[in-house]
RNA sequence: GGGGCUGUAGCUCAUUUGGGAGAGCGCUUCAAUGGCAUUGAAGAGGUAGCGAGUUCGAUUCUCGCCAGCUCCA
């Protein structure tokens, strides 16, 4: 490859420059959000630049700079212009890209911010002018909205008019959603093809229209408008600016490239990959769209690994399973990697991205061991399906030229197994599916799963326009004077339920862990003193707070019904409206602080015993128990265990404050060690939760600090936790391991209980002061008694067996024996194997009994079955009528239960008259 | 969130109208060879995920729960 180092820059160095031009421009670098969205049920990943923003549009949070840049990790999988099925055919789509983008917040706008992307492009860059196009907002009538005159004015000032041309509302006006942030938009496009090709067919032409060498480098939104639900548009206080450049791109344009994979992003894997498979890159068509689809997807796991999203079966950790199946599909079928071998790029990235993106250089250990283990996961799933497939085959008739497609759809929809290897394998024995068939039946499962989840969600109802304040829970646990702000009606799971948002509310929302809390809503009126609704779970959507209602109020009318009911007691600007007072579950609360708290400690000792490579990889805090998830790579010996809880008791009895600080700018908490939790996304202010002794409280003379970015609730002072017990230590994924607790009054109990267990014993081993030499010695005891007690049994059994074998008699040339045995069930029925094997003519007739049960059973030598046409069921059903029995079985054995012994006889003397007209 | 499949010995899995809970590997012991690899023999190891129901009888059928796999959203 020839590279001129005076005119070509790799990666590293255009990035560097945006950021210094940008810097110079008076913007702030601004870290890039995990690409793991939380608390977002309409999102699983950071789609564009501007997530992370969203809240700062909507004018819910203060900036902290007007001109902010960064680089942001992004991962698209669906979408118009990113199917995941796509991505690797062609050569310039990803699934995981950095956006690099500049953000005015209520600053600059729409002068600047073109000024701004055109003289990096062509100033900084020296993108040569005669490749740009410029597209801009040409109004919409629908929306009401004119034509962005003022950015094309901009525009005239800058370029050729003809290279300014207008687009659509589809193109050219942006919105984050159904509702939200939006504006019109510009967009500078380039043209690199070859200078024949631009005599051909004028760039203007092309423009929007997917052609591969003339593509969208930057998109330049003016966010003024929000997106309302009645879909109207209203101003927004502030007007924003929000732009968007795709790195990869850019750096195919600056490389003097046709595609993306072709840069240095994607050298060193392409390198990598072709020297595990011994393919060249660039051979082969099929061979390179298998090497291009792997060396995105192990950017998408990796990053999205790193960021604390594991591969699951299901929402965003099953689209990172999905994305790292294509891979190895695509290894395994054209590159005849038929070994984990995507685990081995891990190394390769965190080399390339240590200083950009260091968070998987830092882990890249646990990256690649749970990359690996979902590598072998899926070969295993594959192998099986290889085994249905041959199967289905196999089963086939030897003219029959196709396979039934809803076969191929349940090996799909069932064991996973990939239609286009199905097809694959089919056409190596000159056979195919039927697609149709496929595609039904694939249609069939999707409009199954939409309508389960169309129902769920009614829409909302707005009660009250007050700005709503978030949680006041830290210091309360019941506020007063609280206005309802929305509503909706919910099914769930064939239950109503009611979402409510309140203008500020004590309840904690299901976050960092901890559950949400529950408790009772009462209205704020000193006469009425019965709770109206009964709020069962708090969970937070993006920042807002729903309160999650039982249909039923405490007294068992509808919740809706109260809502209107209700007498209006405030008036806010012209309404009279209801106020509450809402109650949190104080014993569930405290039970759940203090499981919080504990989980700190624990993170502490762990860290402090283990090691510093121990990382939170997720939480449960509940009020029964508490559960972490954190990175280690062995099992945790006892005596660790044991080691960690005494430190942790240790600090419980301590008796440590807490040192709550609230809005601590993020680098203040970080220079204090605060401990961010794995993949979380913080603000630039954010809640550090410390408990640090003291000299004076030094009981254990250790010096204790433990310091985490928190958003819980803790106790004032950790001796309220009162004891910590560790109940299970666990492997949930490689490299990962679980410890579930308890801690205060479970602790107790679990305590109390095992006591318990341990006098019962005790006292049954006569107040034995060594309990465990006692049961040794009983269970050394036991095994003598059981081995001599198998010995008697048998022993027993032989004498039963020769005296039955003596009452056999000889009838007809068969081996009779008719008699009631005193044996239990399972040791008579040994003894009917024991003659029907033993002699080729045996016909037996066992009874015994058992309680009032009388147990029949009928056995006969298999060759009489064969021979004379005889069967055990039907003489059992016939002989049994008289202890009143059913039952059935084999031919050559059944077995019937009855409850009339005194039939026994009768039984005896039918089967002799069976006997005797053998 | 919805659908499908699976759950049997430490591991991999058999077990058909519902009627004896099994194989291979591993483990323990003994024997053969100077030792190891190995070979032979014997043995231990199970509430058939949990809980109800139907049945004279359930690993098997039905329902619920739990866990895993898988597809869809």
């Amino acid at each position: 490859m020839f590279l001129n180092l005076f005119l070509i820059m790799n990666s590293r160095e255009i990035r560097e420059k945006f950021f210094h031009f940008f810097t110079s421009k008076k913007h702030v670098l601004h870290e890039s959000a995990p690409i793991v969205i939380k608390d977002d049920p309409t999102l699983l990943f950071v789609n564009a630049g501007m997530n992370q923003f969203k809240d700062i549009f909507l004018g819910n949070t203060l900036a902290s700079n007007s001109r902010v840049m960064n680089s942001q990790k992004c991962l698209r999988v669906s979408g118009k212009h990113n199917d995941l099925e796509e991505v690797g055919h062609d050569t310039y789509h990803h699934t995981m890209f950095e956006m690099l983008g500049n953000w005015s917040f209520g600053d600059y706008f729409k002068k600047e911010a073109i000024h701004l992307a055109w003289d990096f492009l062509t100033k900084e860059l020296k993108i040569s002018e005669d490749r740009l196009y410029i597209t801009f907002f040409e109004g919409d009538s629908k929306d009401q909205l004119d034509v962005d005159k003022e950015t094309r004015l901009i525009w005239r000032s800058i370029v050729d008019e003809h290279k300014i041309i207008p687009g659509n509302k589809k193109d050219n006006f942006w919105e984050m959603g159904k509702v939200g942030p939006c504006g019109p938009s510009t967009e500078i496009h380039i043209d690199f093809r070859s200078a024949a090709d631009r005599k051909k067919v004028k760039a203007k032409d092309l423009i929007n229209k997917d052609h591969p060498e003339v593509i969208e480098i930057w998109n330049i939104v003016f966010i003024e408008f929000n997106r309302k639900e009645d879909n109207s548009l209203e101003l927004l206080p502030q007007k924003h600016v929000d732009t968007g450049m795709g790195f990869e791109r850019l750096c195919m344009v600056m490389q003097n490239k046709t595609s993306t994979y072709d840069t240095d992003v994607f050298f060193d894997l392409i390198t990598h990959v072709s020297t595990i498979s011994n393919i060249k890159y660039g051979d082969n068509e099929k061979t390179d769209i298998a090497i291009r689809v792997i060396v995105d997807h192990i950017r998408a796991i990796s990053f999205a690994i790193a960021d604390g999203q594991l591969p699951s079966n299901t929402g965003a950790g099953y689209v990172i399973r999905r994305i790292l199946r294509r891979a190895v599909r695509y290894g395994y079928t054209y590159l005849n990697l038929k070994d984990p071998f995507l685990y081995q790029l891990v190394d390769v990235l965190a080399h390339q991205f240590h200083d950009i993106f260091p968070e998987i250089d830092k882990q890249k250990k646990v990256v690649s061991e749970i990359v690996k283990e979902e590598e072998k996961g899926f070969l295993k799933t594959l192998g099986k399906g290889l085994d249905l497939i041959h199967n289905s085959i196999n089963l086939l008739d030897s003219n029959a030229k196709e396979i039934s497609g809803k076969e191929v759809f349940e090996l799909y929809d069932t064991f996973g197994f990939p239609p286009d290897l199905t097809a694959l394998i089919l056409s190596e024995k000159g056979l195919s599916y039927n697609t149709k068939q496929f595609e039904k039946a694939m249609q069939e499962q999707k409009d199954r799963s939409r309508s389960a989840s169309e129902i769920t969600l009614g829409d909302w109802v707005q009660v009250s326009d007050v700005p709503v304040e978030g949680f006041a829970g830290y210091d309360q646990t019941m506020l007063r004077e609280v206005l309802l702000v929305k509503y909706r009606k919910v099914n769930f799971k064939g239950k109503v339920q009611y979402h409510l948002v309140f203008n500020k509310t004590p309840f904690y929302p299901e976050g960092g862990g901890q559950i949400g809390d529950s408790g009772l809503v009462y209205p704020d009126h000193h006469r009425l003193n019965k709770p109206l609704m009964t709020i069962i779970d708090t969970k937070k959507e993006n920042k807002t707070i729903i309160h999650i209602a039982n249909e039923k109020t405490p007294s068992g009318s509808d919740v809706a019904h109260q809502i209107h009911w209700l007498p209006n007691v405030r008036i806010e600007g012209g309404a009279r409206l209801t106020t509450y007072r809402l109650c949190v579950d104080e014993e569930k609360r405290s039970l759940t602080t203090r499981n919080h708290s504990a989980t700190h400690i624990l993170h502490y000792s762990l860290r402090k015993i283990l090691g510093e490579h121990v990382e939170q990889r997720g939480s449960y805090v509940g009020s029964d128990y508490l559960r972490f998830d954190f990175s280690h790579f062995q099992k945790i010996e006892k005596e660790t265990l044991l080691e960690l809880e005494t430190e942790i008791n240790r600090f419980i009895v301590e008796g440590v404050y807490l040192n709550e600080e609230r809005d601590v700018p993020i680098d203040i908490a970080k220079s204090k060690g605060a401990i961010g939790l794995f993949g979380e996304k913080y603000g630039d202010k954010v809640r550090v939760i410390q408990f640090t002794n003291t000299n004076r409280d030094r009981i254990y003379k250790q010096y204790i600090n433990s310091v985490e970015l928190c958003g819980g609730t803790h106790v004032s002072n950790t001796s309220e936790i009162g004891l910590f017990k560790i109940i299970s230590e666990s492997s949930i994924a490689s490299g990962v391991r679980r410890i579930e607790a308890v801690t205060s009054i479970a602790a107790i109990q679990l305590f109390n209980e095992k006591i318990n267990i341990l006098n019962n014993v005790q006292i049954l081993l006569r107040n034995s002061d060594n309990i465990v030499a006692s049961i040794k010695k009983i269970i050394n005891e036991n095994k003598e008694l059981n081995e001599l007690a198998k010995d008697v049994k048998k022993q027993k059994l032989d004498d039963l067996v020769n005296d039955l074998e003596k009452k056999i008699s000889d009838l007809n040339n068969f081996k009779v024996l008719v008699s009631e045995v005193l044996v239990d069930a399972s040791q008579m029925k040994d003894i009917c194997f024991y003659f029907i094997k033993k002699y080729n003519n045996a016909f037996l007739a066992l009874i015994t009994r058992k309680g009032d049960k009388v147990i029949l059973n009928i056995a006969l030598s298999k060759e009489l079955v064969e021979h004379k046409s005889l069967n055990a069921n039907q003489i059992v059903n016939q002989v049994g009528k008289h202890i009143n029995a059913k039952g059935g079985g084999q031919p050559f054995f059944a077995v019937a239960s009855g409850d009339i012994s005194d039939g026994i006889p009768k039984v005896f003397s039918d089967l002799e008259m069976i006997v005797k007209d053998l």
